[in-house]
DNA sequence: CTCAAAAGTAAAGAAAACCAGACATTATGT
DNA sequence: ACATAATGTCTGGTTTTCTTTACTTTTGAG
């Protein structure tokens, strides 16, 4: 894939939302803490499933977690 | 990760926004045309990224081309 | 300062996504 | 019928995501 990463507000909302640890975000989601760190760090972009769970779990639309740059032309 | 797919709405969008055929998506978005066929059918989601590319290309919101069921419970 | 919870780091391996190439199938048109 | 474009299938391989385990650092309360 390409360099251009996906930046999120993982680490906003969960102190938005009733200061929830990455632990427990991570038990919500279904996944490890450290694949919390590292999605939160952007790291690495993570999978649409998980990126869809991340933003039910702080009940959020997914495009209020991660937000993709390169908004340059349109197709219409 | 879990067993929940999600499910995507490219087919439909591809013919609604001039007749686009897989391969011009798949170039379009960066990737390989097999891969647009194994997304378009629901054989594995992609990379957010790839997802948000997806959505660009066609021009519409990420969520008006992929859905993810499993809404049971909310955070709040 | 001390204890514990939260956050961060690192490395090896498993799993899923993605690529490459060749070939089969289904239209659509002439 | 023939040609061509679009879609689909299969196999094998590379890259990225994710897990597991273990350890270090930071933060906050007593």
């Amino acid at each position: 894939m390409k360099p251009t990463r996906v930046t999120n507000s993982i680490r906003r909302l969960r102190f938005e939302r009733g200061e929830m640890t990455q632990a427990e975000l991570a038990e919500r989601v279904g996944v490890t803490r450290q694949t919390v760190i590292a999605i939160e760090q952007g790291r690495y972009s993570p999978s649409l499933e998980m990126a869809f769970q991340i933003a039910h779990v702080l009940s959020v639309p997914l495009e209020d977690v991660f937000q993709y740059p390169n908004h340059q032309g349109d197709a219409s």
